[in-house]
DNA sequence: GCCGTTTTCGGCCCGACTGTTTTCAGTCG
């Protein structure tokens, strides 16, 4: 999508603006269209000049500019921007620690041009001696330099959210702190997360703050003051613990978790209300009077608000929603009846059928799926034929002997490059759920993986597109697909799309759940199970539904196991209707 | 550059910590 590119160049040009010292809110203009064009899930090179403006953030000039980028694939101002500003160096803005005002000055007076440059100038002790900057700028330049060789910004939050949690437990242990919570993008789900936040409140802030830059794990520290400390712990993530007063622990609570985008609409709304918001409370503007902070919902309800949980928290029409008294009631995890993508050890999972039967039991659900890889995928052991008849049999049998619960006889068959499925018909239609997805062929055209995917949509015995992207967040880009078209088709066919709780994978991502909520497509929040203990990712899956603003409704594993039952029916006989 | 049931012009969120500073600018979230 030309979404990106654009993103990226409205980025780049509120960087040069900021080099240049240009007004602090065009600059903001700028990187608040980018984000809301990033997130996007639609292609803006199909969208009208009025569709364009409709765009949060988006005004007559930028949708002007948008329009002329897709027509003449220039966009105005940008070039002429870029001779202003020397050569590479919106780069130095990627140093953690330098900002615009420190790259100016270090060109103007240095010429430096790459981080290279300034590393080396950095060692020599060169800086040093400019204005404002002595020795520990310097080192801190080098630290910085140092963080962005050691690579990755983000991480993802199936890898950083075990570590908090340790985190919390250590802290709980060894530092003076009441009410520790976390904060930040992870309270949110978000899927990559920078750094670790944690909120609390303590009778002795000092001293839990110097046990917070002494616990084991930590290997330097950024910052430390009375009330906010910052360090890095060795898995090389950043840590910020910040204390505050109890009665302020529900003001600190919203402001700390953010987004930063929808904290500055919450604020932008107090000072219209007469009212102030701070980490601190809510305050009267006329005379300063506290109106609440202890709790989180003070922040919402004195605004007029309902509660907005962390997950919607994205300035992406939340506080509209809100405002008309339209937010969704979102999914919670005691709403998911059961899991619909499992492995057992008949292909690459670790486990039987009654071992995985046990593990879902005790997490009170109904149903499972057992989809074991069928014989495409010969690296996961999958089934032929006949091993998926013999499985069938099992099930079967393991079925008539259990009561208030029961398997699914399934299958994830593969979607060959050549747009056919790894089995025939006349196996898939005599199981209960098959989920289709492709796992080869990653580098095909847009073209081709879309007609694959729309293929086995077609095909009346499939129920669910697994993993609809193939993206592992981090290792692997999702390839080039259509979605939209796939989504078109399956709302067509009624056939549901998988959001799998993989934490690496997290596919489709909560742009698009939204998107498929939109068009009235049904999701299926599967775990793709190998090992017992993955039955937990489904927190992760439902977070993801949560922040696609899904409901109870739009999710087919809410369902209870005859209602599920008669679903899967239903969409084999509308699907094939459609066979071609 | 965006945006408006108080505005089509004049606003635009708010505070902590650091380093280099005699009172604050820069950066970050």
């Amino acid at each position: 999508m030309v979404n990106q590119e654009i993103a990226r160049i409205f980025n780049e040009i509120a960087d040069l603006l900021e080099i240049k010292g240009d007004n602090p809110f065009r600059i903001r203009a700028y990187r608040r269209a980018a984000q809301n064009i990033d997130g996007l899930p639609k292609d803006v090179a199909h969208l009208s000049e009025k569709e364009l403006i409709e765009i949060p953030g988006i005004g007559q000039d930028l949708a002007g500019k948008i329009e002329r980028y897709i027509s003449t694939g220039k966009i105005e101002g940008y070039e002429d921007l870029k001779k202003e500003v020397p050569e590479g160096l919106a780069v130095l803005l990627t140093v953690p620690g330098l900002g615009p005002k420190t790259a100016q000055l270090l060109s103007s007076k240095l010429h430096i041009k790459d981080i290279a440059e300034l590393e080396a100038l950095a060692r020599e002790h060169r800086l040093s001696g400019l204005p404002g900057i002595k020795d520990k700028t310097e080192e801190n330049i080098l630290k910085g330099i140092e963080m962005i060789k050691r690579g990755k910004e983000r991480l993802p939050l199936g890898r950083v959210l075990p570590v908090a949690n340790e985190l919390l437990s250590l802290l709980r242990e060894k530092a003076p702190l009441q009410g520790l919570a976390l904060a930040g993008s992870l309270r949110r789900w978000k899927e990559t997360i920078k750094d670790i936040d944690i909120l609390a409140t303590s009778g002795e802030p000092e001293k839990a703050m110097n046990a917070f830059v002494h616990l084991p794990m930590v290997k330097d520290v950024l910052m430390k003051g009375p009330t906010k400390s910052s360090v890095l712990i060795t898995e090389g993530i950043q840590v910020d613990l910040r204390v505050v007063e109890r009665e302020s622990f529900g003001a600190a609570l919203a402001y700390f978790t953010g987004s930063k985008e929808h904290n500055i609409r919450l604020r932008e709304m107090a000072v219209k209300a007469g009212l102030k918001i701070n980490e601190y409370g809510i305050f009267r503007e006329s005379d300063n009077k506290r109106l609440g902070g202890e709790k989180e919902e003070d922040v919402y309800r004195l605004l007029g608000l309902p509660y907005i949980p962390p997950e919607l928290r994205e300035d992406r029409g939340e506080i509209e929603a809100a405002l008309k008294g339209t937010l969704p009631r979102l999914l919670e995890i005691e709403d998911i009846m059961g899991d619909l993508h499992v492995h057992t050890k008949r292909s690459d999972g670790s486990h039987s059928l009654d071992e995985l039967i046990k593990a879902a039991r005790d997490r009170g659900y109904k149903y499972i799926a057992v989809t074991d890889h069928t014989k495409g995928l010969g690296i996961a052991r999958g089934l032929n034929e006949e091993k998926i008849l013999e499985e069938i049999e099992e099930i079967k049998a393991v079925n008539k002997k259990l009561r208030g619960f029961r398997l699914l006889t399934g299958a994830e068959v593969d979607i060959r490059s050549d747009y056919t499925l790894d089995l025939p018909d006349e196996v898939l239609k005599q199981l209960d759920f098959v989920a289709a997805s492709v796992h080869s062929g990653f580098r095909q055209s847009r073209e081709q993986i879309t007609k694959r995917l729309v293929s086995a949509i077609r095909n009346p015995f499939v129920s669910v597109i697994a993993h609809p992207t193939g993206r592992l967040i981090g290792e692997r880009d999702a390839y080039e697909v259509d979605l939209e078209g796939v989504f078109r088709e399956a709302k067509d066919a009624g056939k549901a799309i998988e959001i799998n709780a993989y934490p690496l994978r997290l596919d489709i991502n909560d742009v698009y759940a939204k998107k498929a909520k939109e068009m009235g497509i049904p999701i299926a929040i599967s775990t793709d199970t190998h090992v017992l203990n993955q039955f937990d990712f489904m927190e992760y899956g439902v977070s993801i539904g949560r922040r696609g603003w899904l409901e109870k409704s739009d999710v087919i594993n809410t369902m209870g196991t005859e209602n599920l039952l008669k679903w899967l029916k239903k969409a084999r006989s509308a699907g094939g209707h459609r066979r071609s």
